[in-house]
DNA sequence: CCCAAACAGGACCGATTCAGTCCTCTATTT
DNA sequence: AAATAGAGGACTGAATCGGTCCTGTTTGGG
C-alpha cells in the first residue's frame, strides 16, 4: 500500500478547506470543522492539536477562539501536514537519519543507500506540493502516461518531475 | 511514516541479492537465501512465493529446485517488487482506481484528484528505480539539496525528476 | 467577577492489520 | 522410491492505529 494514515489524510483535507477560506485571518472552530468536512468532532480537535504544535495552524483559545493557517496556503508543502501527524517521513526504517542504525541488518543489506535516495525522492514529491495546490483542483488534468513495467523497456526519464512541477503548475 | 512494510522491505533485499548475482541463471533455495540475508527461513520462504506469483522470480520445485530472478535487473522497478506484497501503490484509499468509492466523504473532500496526482508522482519515482540501481550503491551520491518548507520560498521545480533520473544514473 | 466557549494535553480502549510460523500438498531429481 | 524444494493457505500473537474521553487552561462577554 505505501498509505499514510488515516489521520493525516483528514489533515490534508482539513488544511487544505482552511487554505480554500483563507480570508481575513478568520478564526474557524472545531465544531464549524468537523460540520462542513463530515469528519467527527473529536478527530478534528486532535488533528488541529497536532497541527498547532507544529505551527502550521495557529490557534487561539477562549470564546471567539479557533483556528486558522499559520502562513500563506503557497507556503505549506503537503509534506509538512503529513510529517506533523506522522513524523519524519520515511519509506523504510533505514530511510530516515532518525531511525537509521536501528535495522538489524545495517550494514550487510547492501541497498540502505539506495532506499535513502527513494525516500529523498518520494519526499520531494510531496514537499513539492502546497496546500494551494491542492485547493485548486483540474488544472491541466493531463492523461497520466502509461507506466512501462517489468520487461518492458527503460523507463521515462524525468516523468516523476513533470507531475510534480510542469502539470501541477503548468 | 509513509512507510511500506517490513515484508516488502524484505522483498527488496532479496530480489536485489538476487539481481547482483544474477549469472548464468542459478537458482538459490530458500534456505541459502535466508542464510545470506538473515531474514528468517519461513518469511523468506513467503516472500518468495509472493514474488513467484507476480512474476518477478522464476521458481523451480523439487531436488536442485529455487529461485531466480525472471527479468534482467534493469527491467525490475522496485515498485513491481512492492506491488508485489502490498498490492497496488496508494498514498491515499482515493488514490487508486481499485479503492476509488471507498471513501465515504467522496464527492465534496475536493482534494481526491490531487491525491491521484501525488500519488502519480510517487509511483513514478519507485517505478524509475530498478533492482539494478539497488545493487550498485554509491553512483554519485550528491547532497541532497535541502528544501524549503512553511514560510520559505516556491521550492525547486523538477526536483524530483532530478533525483529519480538524473542523479540516478548520472 | 463569574460563567461559558474553546483549545491543550494526554490517557485509554477496541479494532484492525501485520509479521511470522506451521501444516499439508505437489513437483522434480536421483 | 526417497529426498528435496516450492505452493498454498490457515492461524496466532503482537503492534499499531483510529477514535473517544477526561481534566486542565485560556479568553471573552454579561
Amino acid at each position: 500500500m505505501l498509505r499514510i494514515s488515516k489521520l493525516a489524510d483528514y489533515a490534508v483535507v482539513l488544511a487544505t478547506w482552511l487554505a480554500a477560506r483563507e480570508q481575513r485571518g478568520e478564526r474557524h472552530t472545531v465544531r464549524d470543522l468537523a460540520a462542513v468536512t463530515g469528519i467527527h468532532q473529536p478527530t478534528v480537535g486532535k488533528i488541529l492539536k497536532h497541527l498547532a504544535r507544529h505551527g502550521i495552524v495557529d490557534s487561539q483559545r477562549g470564546a471567539r477562539g479557533g483556528y486558522r493557517l499559520a502562513a500563506r496556503p503557497e507556503d505549506v508543502p503537503v509534506a509538512a501536514i503529513i510529517e506533523a501527524l506522522e513524523g519524519p517521513i520515511a519509506v523504510t526504517e533505514c530511510a530516515s537519519e532518525e531511525t537509521a542504525g536501528a535495522c538489524e541488518y545495517e550494514g550487510r543489506c547492501g541497498v540502505q543507500e539506495s532506499w535513502q535516495r527513494i525516500n529523498a525522492v518520494v519526499g520531494r514529491a510531496l514537499e513539492s506540493v502546497s496546500l494551494a495546490d491542492m485547493a485548486k483542483p483540474g488544472l491541466s488534468p493531463r492523461e497520466l502516461v502509461p507506466v512501462a513495467r517489468v520487461g518492458g523497456e527503460r523507463r521515462m526519464a524525468r516523468a516523476a518531475g513533470d507531475v510534480a512541477a510542469d502539470d501541477w503548475h503548468g
